[in-house]
DNA sequence: CCGAGTATCCAAAACGGTTTGGGAAAAGCG
DNA sequence: CGCTTTTCCCAAACCGTTTTGGATACTCGG
């Protein structure tokens, strides 16, 4: 059926075009070496000037690879947050794809539906591997996917699952334990940790990292100055405000995002405090495209990693998987830089005590 | 060519198990009369049981449409920015198009090869369909696309082309209006404007809604006081710093973003001033899932006007357009609501200046 | 009981590429 | 020069669907 539209001149056209028949187009377009070179440079040359582009779908159902990488977006029904760090990861992810001439499908789902969107982009063919985002403990689209038996990579790990798979990641818990320390080292002893939800990996890393750094010297871990909350502004500002009117206020905060950190100074001027002087604060910072943290020198002291180029990495590595899968589950775990910002500075309460 | 995944059953083998024709089973599954009523039963049952699905590839060869919309996200390459609205508004069109059977490609590309990208969508049948994002004045996809012929829809519109077009866009103007007429209303005089990046529309429309303001109460509108910039946190609190230190500072900001009203707020706190009762702050709010404007009651007054909503409707549109190309270019403008939160109040300067 | 409908089903031809299995001409070799 | 390779090209099958154009059997009115 044609339609309306010019969809551009077809491969058999183009032959006819040439006198050449349709094998020889397509392999000399495909650069097989059974074809004279100046044949091959006719052929290119009528394909440039009549701009002929093979068709994606005939293509691939020839082949048999589609020529796409899948990503499901899960939007939560209880919490109706989209990741605030997906867009810049798929910015880093689409930049190889696009080098590679692979497409990018994306997938909005509800989180029951989640199961059922991976088994129909794979079962129909759509994409011959998959990104999955924001892995939980115990993940079941791990075991999924390898049941499905389609390349996949995980941005991010999900702890509980023993049987080897692929992934890219930070070093959630060394970042956080490095932050600790450095807090620590400064004097503070009542740190809290305002975390993203924890029934995230990430999020139960970043706790264990804050966890041994305390327990390394021996500082006792306040319930109350640990909560795990959605990443917005406003949680931020909530748990700060709430810590700050303590009996037994913390001195400090480590805060798993940007956005969180914004939310705690906020507080912090609320309380009239100044930042980095009266109370510290130190945050993970995914250097997000439209959220940096500051300019030349950091707003806040923070550990920090590119999401962005994470997704690139995330999807070169996916490429080789999809073009070589028994090259076996391949990791890779990023650390993360500390780097010191104006959000820090010596606990005063330690001053004040020996004063 | 066979690959080891299990690519699922093929309407062939369905049909051999049945002991039907392919023909049949096809008729059978997508609902066309011809087959008799316990036939399709059984050919429906059958395909549940062996989880059948049909190839998307083949499918999309045998009917001439890919089933799949096409959004490329330009990279700019001066400017690394991602969009912050983009995931809200991918969001949103994601569950419409999930809704009817549709996927979603994006392309990342940079600014230069955005024409290539756009053609090589088209050409090569990938997309029967496509969403512009962020358009410029005289944005040159726009009649990019008219020659590609295949329907698409502008998210925002873009002034200087006068040939029709779909589009989906809030009404900036109006909204700015509004909202500078509400700062007037509380004896505001010296407003800032501080808008995002002015080759982009929707800020031109933004700033023609303030300007018409302005001059309607015959305000004299300052050059100094206007700023176009990337809308971050760093740049609000930048613009508002180099204002606040002027001789004749503002009373009230009108800001583009809800980042860049939280680096205005930044600034006010450095320079010693209370939000909302020294200086006034509106700022249009895209009311993104994660950077919410503050829970009950808004944190900035605004100009609210959801994204994610916005994202849902052009998909909707969009697929109509599919569905019925002659049904002509199709328009819809959102009124944006002006919400009243805590960053507005009367001008002190009147007051002071009175007495 | 017969011919015209009608209800069901099917074989085969698309869709636009890739790949297999030759085949003719040219080149290499003794 | 005859024979084997090699070079270069092609016809046809295939990928997994949909769709066209019948075919067959059944129904029904007369």
């Amino acid at each position: 059926m044609r339609f309306g539209r010019e969809m551009g001149i077809t491969l058999r056209e183009l032959a006819q075009d040439l006198g050449l028949s349709p094998t020889t187009v397509s392999r000399a377009l495909n650069g097989y070496p059974e074809v004279a070179e100046d044949t091959r440079w006719r052929v290119m040359e009528a394909a440039r000037r009549l701009n002929y582009r093979p068709n994606t779908r005939a293509k691939s159902l020839a082949t048999g690879r589609a020529q796409a990488i899948g990503h499901v977006i899960p939007v939560s029904a209880k919490h109706q947050i989209v990741n605030p760090v997906f867009a810049d990861f798929i910015a880093g992810a689409g930049e190889s794809y696009a080098r590679a001439g692979y497409d990018m499908v994306l997938t909005v789902v509800a989180d029951d539906d989640e199961a059922q969107a991976y088994r129909d982009l794979v079962g129909r063919g759509t994409v011959d591997g998959m990104i999955v985002h924001g892995p939980r403990q115990h993940d079941p689209r791990i075991p999924l996917l390898r049941e499905l038996d389609i390349p996949f990579l995980v941005h991010g790990r999900s702890s509980g699952i023993t049987a080897p798979y692929s992934w890219l990641d930070i070093n959630n818990r060394r970042g956080f334990t490095r932050a600790t320390d450095a807090l620590l080292d400064m004097g503070h002893r009542r740190i809290a940790l305002i975390n993203g939800l924890e029934d995230m990996d990430f999020a139960i890393r970043r706790r264990e990292g804050y966890l041994d750094a305390l327990q390394a010297r021996a500082v006792r871990a306040d319930p109350a100055l640990m909560v795990a909350a959605e990443m917005t502004e406003t949680n931020g500002y909530r748990a700060a405000c709430r810590m700050l009117e303590m009996d037994n206020p913390p001195s400090a905060f480590l805060v798993s995002s940007i956005l969180l950190a914004i939310g705690v100074r906020h507080a912090l001027w609320d309380a009239g405090m100044h930042l980095g002087r009266d109370v510290s604060v130190i945050t993970h910072d995914d250097d997000l495209s439209y959220l940096k943290n500051g300019d030349a020198v950091p707003l806040f002291t923070a550990t920090r990693s590119s999401v962005r180029e994470a997704g690139r990495l995330a999807a070169d590595m996916l490429l080789d998987l999809v073009a070589d899968p028994a090259s076996g589950p391949v990791t890779r775990l990023l650390e993360v830089d500390l780097i010191v910002g104006r959000s820090t500075g010596p606990c005063p309460a330690s001053t004040r005590k020996s004063a």
